[in-house]
DNA sequence: TCACATTTTTAGGCTAGGCTAAAATATGTC
DNA sequence: GACATATTTTAGCCTAGCCTAAAAATGTGA
């Protein structure tokens, strides 16, 4: 199995599976991953014979703790380069995504830990998400909801954007939603519609999928 | 065709071909890539159906302009990214060829060209070898000749070290045989038998495969 | 609980890039 | 110029990772 392969696997059933750790269908895996159905079956099949993950037929994977490792460690790979982009290459962070997407399974541990010195050992890449120490665990979503399920009328703070697109990036920062940056949910229309959001001064409507790759903290006393 | 295996072949043939561009065996390349002779012939021949060689059967490989323009940019991305190593991560540089050739085919142009400009546009490699502008054609070996084809007597300046052991790397460090500094061959012995050289005070002798490694400037009145 | 829609897996194929063994070509020697 | 040897290509096979189409399992409504 390529490295490419398996860590792109692991890393999006850690991604799908969330901080509780539930199943994860191959549909969804599917999907993410850009292949057909069948073709995550096989792999998932492949991916377990190694240990890395279960496989339920007909019901699900999980990572077993070595494959939660895996992905782990591949996803502090990508945030370390994204940080690197931004700070040391000046790229800008809106793009540094899909320059990370490859560079994460070509840099070795000494590199990527080489990086995040010369970085000043970051706790948090360019979108907010966390950079653990060397083989520590992702603390990923303590105290954290996405924006779409925040209460209305607070003051939140923005903390991280799931979101890949530059174009998306771009919008959002250009509404002042970064990383850091503070937002209020003015109201929230019906049937999951989108949500009225302020914003500095401003007021803007905001689709409801994209309120989702929005977290905020979760203190709203602040 | 992956990038990876086109840029590798091509790169082969680019460094197996020489200044003078003499065609390039099949068995060559298939000892320097480290496969069979075979698979050398069928990549060749959809290299050469995608014009970035020219294939003449039981003869040779030649590559085209289009393909040597391939092979100069992998090997420029190559080089920039020992220096970045190097330099800027602070990696010894005598373990960093394995690195970059992973890394050479994850760049992309954007990043390899920020490393360039953050290095403050080297003209050279942790080696010594050249680091051209982007797209300019490469100068490799101008004025330059081999350890083991110099004349003996004369004080030479080392200009680049063909070897990409670290191992053996490290262990001309220690000889004083580094860029930059000087050697002198004391005597060769016959039947293409290892030199005795002089690198500061001491007298080593060394292999001939090795001084062949060795590349120096060819103006021996200095 | 039975039929049906949905989801997942199996079956069978494809391409890339390797491999070995056998056939074809080139080369060196007499 | 013929023949032995070395080199190169062809033929045929393998694995990884993807695909589509068909079969199997799941769960849902009457």
């Amino acid at each position: 199995m390529s490295q490419r392969a398996l860590q792109d696997y692991l890393k999006a059933t850690y991604k799908l599976s969330g901080d509780d750790e539930r199943p994860v269908t191959t549909s969804a895996l599917a999907e993410r991953l850009n292949v057909a159905q069948p073709s995550v079956t096989g792999m998932v099949k492949k991916l377990a014979a190694e240990g890395l993950m279960q496989h339920i037929p007909y019901q699900g994977v999980r990572l077993t703790p070595a494959g939660r490792r895996v992905a782990v460690e591949t996803i502090r790979r990508h945030r370390i380069v994204e940080q690197f982009l931004v700070q040391v290459l000046g790229l800008s962070w809106d793009e540094v995504d899909a320059e990370a997407e490859v560079l994460e399974h070509a840099v070795s541990e000494r590199v990527v830990n080489r990086m995040w010195e010369v970085l000043g050992r970051p706790d948090s890449d360019p979108h907010g998400s966390p950079i653990p120490p060397p083989h520590a665990d992702l603390q990923e979503s303590r105290d954290l909801c996405a924006l779409s399920d925040a209460p209305t009328g607070v003051l939140l703070r923005v903390a991280r954007l799931h979101e890949r697109s530059p174009e998306a990036l771009r919008y959002l920062a250009g509404l002042g939603v970064v990383p850091g940056g503070e937002v209020r949910v003015v109201e929230r229309a019906p049937f999951n519609g989108p949500l009225m959001i302020g914003a500095g001064q401003a007021l803007h409507a905001l689709d409801a999928g994209m309120a989702q790759a929005i977290w905020v903290h979760a203190e709203f006393a602040g």
